[in-house]
DNA sequence: TGATTTTGTCACCGACCGGTGATATAAGTG
DNA sequence: CACTTATATCACCGGTCGGTGACAAAATCA
């Protein structure tokens, strides 16, 4: 039931993971819980089911823009590229809330929904990194350091919902995502003027 | 009653945050449930004793060392400095699994215990930041950057618990680990020869 | 039409949850 | 000793949880 499936996001996005289960996703949809058994075989195909029904992800498109633009992107220098990729993705989660609640719980527990998750993320992540290998960077473990800025970029997504500072800083503005991100901007330039 | 306060960590140890409750707490302790509120107030007053009872976070001690031994870190280059800060306080993390189970904990729920540690980090971030600022570092927004790094030490920390790859790269292992120290060493460097 | 299979409803299960009131036991005090 | 106060035990509350078996209504098919 079409109902049931939606109810998944709805209940998220309203009471967060910790209150999801059969009896208030029942509730929620107006259905008898013993369908999400027999439609979905329990919660977890129900989870199944919800994460093959939405875009919790973005698309490699949605980060580098269509053909054209790729193209106009990739001619500019390789450290504004990567600013700018890095930007687009934060944008991107940051726009899908559900997301970031999943990105918090499987933080917490393995289920249908984070495990989806974490397929389409690995997969975007590689095409996303075989794109990126085309530039011409400088030599360096280049998917070590854009791993640990995609770190820092979930990890700040999830936390601020929660906090507002972080060591003093205010971590919890527009302004903390720019000044992130000019300085994994500053630190990439860097590398393409070592004297190594 | 100390069973009841040592039986959090225990439990916390053994089940996950998520089965943590004022019955399986009393279980556990082997002590009627209704001391927990006579005693603690209830499980959030418990949660305070015993965040208060446990030494969760590493102190800057523990980072920097003894006096003279700061002496002797705070000579060499501040590249090689910032990564040994990282580095060590990454291990103090890691060797602290009870806590990377709260820090993930704290992605989803606020609690005593996710609020005792909030502030401990918060003021050793705020003593670690004020011993660094002693450095002669090139001029760059420094906290921005460092709190990035430590992000991304922090969702590594928790995420390699549960997944063992990320965009292809393995993350599960102390080579990964390293891998990550050698980039955010090779980035910082990099600061230091900028053209400005 | 009648028979069968799908779809939905209802009542109920045992287990655990957080929380409380009454009461027994032990310790301290005169 | 008796008396008070602190400490611990027990039984029980209403509510929610995940899960199931029995059965009514509706659609399908002969």
């Amino acid at each position: 039931m079409q109902r049931m499936v939606s109810s998944v996001g709805e209940l998220i996005a309203e009471q967060g993971f910790a209150n999801v289960g059969v009896n208030a996703l029942a509730r929620k949809a107006k259905v008898d819980k013993v369908l999400i058994y027999r439609y979905f075989d329990g919660l977890e195909g129900l989870y199944a089911a919800y994460a093959n029904s939405i875009d919790f992800w973005p698309s490699v498109e949605e980060i580098l823009g269509e053909e054209d633009d790729v193209q106009e992107l990739m001619s500019q220098p390789f450290d504004k590229v990567l600013r700018t990729v890095l930007e687009r993705f934060a944008n991107a989660v940051r726009s899908r809330p559900l997301t970031i609640e999943i990105m918090a719980w499987e933080m917490v527990e393995r289920n249908a929904l984070t495990i989806a998750l974490e397929q389409v993320r690995e997969q975007m992540g590689l095409d996303l990194a075989a794109h990126m290998q085309k530039l011409d960077l400088p030599s360096a473990d280049w998917p070590t350091i854009t791993n640990t800025f995609i770190f820092a970029i979930n990890y700040l997504a999830i936390r601020s919902r929660k906090i507002e500072r972080f060591t003093g800083i205010e971590i919890n503005s527009e302004q903390a995502w720019t000044r992130m991100f000019d300085s994994m901007e500053f630190l990439i330039n860097g590398t393409g003027n070592s004297k190594s």
